[in-house]
RNA sequence: GGGUCGUUAGCUCAGCUGGUAGAGCAGCUGACUCUUAAUCAGCGGGCCACAGGUUCGAUCCCUGUACGACCCA
C-alpha cells in the first residue's frame, strides 16, 4: 500500500491538530472496569428500566470501527477483541475538551470512554461517553464497512487487517489456542510428560520429507530445521521416559496447498509398553474429548460432510482398502508390473521405472484416501513405506501402523515403534540406497540413534497428529492458510 | 513445474467493438443532540500490478514478468 495516500496523509495533519489541543495522540496505560465481552455479557439482558434504576458506570477501551455523527452528538462502535459495544457521545455530557476531541476522531482509533451503560430508544445497549480518552491514532483507512476486507492476498499479508475487518476470525483462533489447551490437558491427565527436543537437527529424520538447510557460524556446520522430532522422542524412551509428548514446529521443503504449509505444528506421543491398536484407540478417545470441549459434540459438519466422531471408527488393512476400493485382485498387489498395469487402467501415470511400493502408495493416494470420509483407520502398511515401524509378526512384510484419515486427509499417523536396532540398522541402509538413487526424501543415517536404540527401547508406540489439520476440522475451514495466522507466502515484490 | 482465472481509488467492485476512468462505502466541507449500511448538499482522490509490443490512439489486443486463487503433477 503505497504511503501518500490522500487519506493517510490528511490524517498525519490531524496529529498536529490534536497535539495542538493538547492531546496525546499515542498513550499509555488504561484501566477497563470490562472487556467488552464481559459487560456486554452481564448487562446485555438488562433492560432500559432496569439500566435506569441500577446505573452500571463502566470504563472500556476499544477501536473505532463505526461512526455516525450528528451536529452535537455522534454514535460509536467500539471493537474489542472481537466484541463491539455502541456508546454515544453527546456535547452535554462530557466537556469541551472532550467533545472537540470527539470531533476529530476517525474509523480505526482506539479510545477509552467512561460512562453508564444505558438503552437507547432502539434498544441497543450503550455507553453514555462522560470522558473520552485517545490511546491511539490510526494513520490508515479501515477496509469498507459493508463488504470488509475480502482479497484473499492481503488477508493473509495483512492478517491485522484481516483480524479488524473481519472478527470473526477471532474465533477460529480461539478455538486452536483451546484445542491445544484441551490436548494438553488429556495427555498430562493420562501421565504424559511433556517434553521439548530440538528444532534444529545436525541429521534430518524421523519423516520422509525434505528438510530447510540453515547454518551454524560458530559450530561452522550446517544444521536442519526439523522435519519431526520422532527420532529425538524416542531417544527419551530409551532414556526411561514412560509417556511423553511434543507439540511444536515441523519444517518441510515441499509445496503449498490447501493442506500443505511449510512450518505447521505437529503433536507426536509416544507410550512405552503399549502398541499402535492403544493409539488408535487413544485417538478415538481424544477426538471425543476434544470435539466435546470444543463443540458440545462429536456430530458435527465440516464443509458439507457430516462427520461422527462416535468411536469405534472403521479399521481397515491397507490392502484390503486397495483391493475393496478397485475390485482388484489381491494378487495383483504382488506383482510389479501387474500392479503397474492395473494403476494405469485407472487412470495413473506410473513411471517405467517405478517400484511396486510406488505404485501401490500413488494407488492409494489416488483411489483410496479420497473416499475416507468418515474417520478410518487404514492399517497395515507395508513395511518399505513405514521404515520406523515394527514389523507385523504375522507378516514381515507389513508394519504394525495406522493412518487416520477423515474427509480424505490424513490426519494422524501411528505405529509400534521399530526397537529392533538391527533391524533399524537395515532399514537405514536401505534408506540410503533410496537417497544414492536420487529420493531426497528417504532418511537419513543416523548412527547415534542406532546407538540409543542398541542400548534398548521399551516396546513403545508413537503418533504424530497434524494439529492445523484438526483445527480445520473443528473449525470447518477449507484451507491450512486459514488456521494459521501468518501462512507462508512469496514474499511481496518491492512495490 | 504445467494449465485456467484474477490484479482498476483506502476498501468492495463496474468499465461495451480499442477513443485516455466510474459507482458504493471510506475521506474532505457544510447542516443535523437516539443513530446503527444514519440522512441531506457540495468537493477531492487513479503509474488501470509491472515491462515490452501492435496501433494514429491500449485499462481493453499480443508477449513476458511479479503476486494471488483454483486445478493438475
Amino acid at each position: 500500500m503505497d504511503e501518500s495516500s490522500e487519506q493517510r496523509t490528511q490524517r498525519i495533519q490531524k496529529l498536529a491538530t490534536l497535539k495542538a489541543m493538547g492531546v496525546q495522540p499515542y498513550g499509555t496505560r488504561f484501566e477497563t472496569s470490562h472487556p467488552v465481552e464481559d459487560l456486554v455479557a452481564a448487562y446485555g439482558l438488562k433492560t432500559k428500566d432496569e439500566l435506569e434504576q441500577h446505573p452500571v458506570a463502566c470504563r472500556i477501551a476499544g477501536r473505532i470501527v463505526a461512526l455516525r455523527r450528528f451536529g452535537k452528538a455522534a454514535f460509536a462502535s467500539l471493537q474489542d477483541g472481537a466484541h463491539r459495544i455502541q456508546v454515544y457521545v453527546k456535547k452535554d455530557a462530557l466537556d469541551d475538551d472532550a467533545f472537540r476531541l470527539s470531533r476529530e476522531l476517525d474509523l480505526g482509533d482506539w479510545v477509552g470512554v467512561e460512562g453508564p451503560v444505558f438503552r437507547t430508544k432502539t434498544d441497543e445497549l450503550t455507553v453514555a461517553v462522560q470522558t473520552l480518552t485517545l490511546l491511539s491514532k490510526g494513520l490508515r483507512p479501515l477496509p469498507e464497512k459493508w463488504h470488509g476486507l475480502t482479497d484473499i492476498e492481503t488477508r493473509y499479508r495483512q492478517r491485522y487487517v484481516d483480524l479488524i475487518a473481519n472478527p470473526g476470525i477471532h474465533n477460529v483462533f480461539e478455538t486452536r489456542s483451546r484445542l491445544i489447551a484441551s490436548i494438553r490437558t488429556y495427555l498430562t491427565t493420562h501421565g504424559f510428560l511433556e517434553v521439548e527436543t530440538p528444532m534444529m537437527h545436525p541429521l534430518p529424520g524421523g519423516a520422509a520429507a525434505r528438510p530447510f538447510v540453515t547454518h551454524h557460524n560458530a559450530l561452522k556446520t550446517d544444521l536442519y530445521l526439523r522435519v519431526a522430532p520422532e527420532l529425538y522422542l524416542k531417544r527419551l524412551m530409551v532414556g526411561g521416559f514412560r509417556r511423553v509428548f511434543e507439540i511444536n514446529r515441523n519444517f518441510r521443503n515441499e509445496g503449498l496447498s490447501t493442506i500443505h504449509n511449510p512450518e505447521f505444528t505437529m503433536l507426536e506421543l509416544y507410550q512405552a509398553y503399549a502398541d499402535y491398536c492403544d493409539l488408535m484407540t487413544l485417538t478415538e478417545e481424544l477426538f471425543g474429548t476434544l470435539a466435546r470441549d470444543l463443540l458440545g459434540t462429536t456430530t458435527f459438519t465440516y464443509q458439507g460432510h457430516t462427520i461422527d466422531l462416535t468411536p469405534p471408527w472403521r479399521r481397515l488393512p491397507y490392502f484390503e482398502a486397495l483391493v475393496t476400493y478397485n475390485t482388484l485382485d489381491r494378487t495383483v498387489l504382488d506383482d510389479r508390473d501387474m500392479a503397474a498395469a492395473a494403476a494405469r487402467r485407472l487412470g495413473l501415470d506410473i513411471p517405467g521405472e517405478a517400484s511396486l511400493d510406488e505404485i501401490l502408495n500413488a494407488m492409494f493416494e489416488e483411489t483410496v484416501e479420497p473416499r475416507l470420509t468418515q474417520p478410518t483407520f487404514i492399517t497395515d502398511y507395508p513395511i518399505a513405506l513405514s521404515p520406523l515401524s515394527r514389523r507385523k509378526d504375522s507378516d514381515p512384510r507389513l508394519a504394525d501402523r495406522f493412518e487416520l484419515f477423515i474427509v480424505g486427509r490424513e490426519l494422524a499417523n501411528g505405529f509400534s515403534e521399530l526397537n529392533d536396532p538391527l533391524d533399524q540398522r537395515q532399514r537405514f541402509v536401505a534408506q540410503a540406497a533410496q537417497r544414492e538413487a536420487g529420493d531426497a526424501e528417504a532418511h537419513a543415517f543416523d548412527e547415534d540413534f542406532l546407538r540409543a536404540l542398541e542400548y534398548g527401547m521399551p516396546p513403545t508406540a508413537g503418533e504424530g497428529i497434524g494439529i492445523d489439520r484438526l483445527v480445520m476440522l473443528f473449525t470447518n475451514q477449507a484451507s491450512i492458510r486459514d488456521v494459521i495466522l501468518f501462512p507462508q507466502l512469496r514474499p511481496e515484490s518491492p512495490s
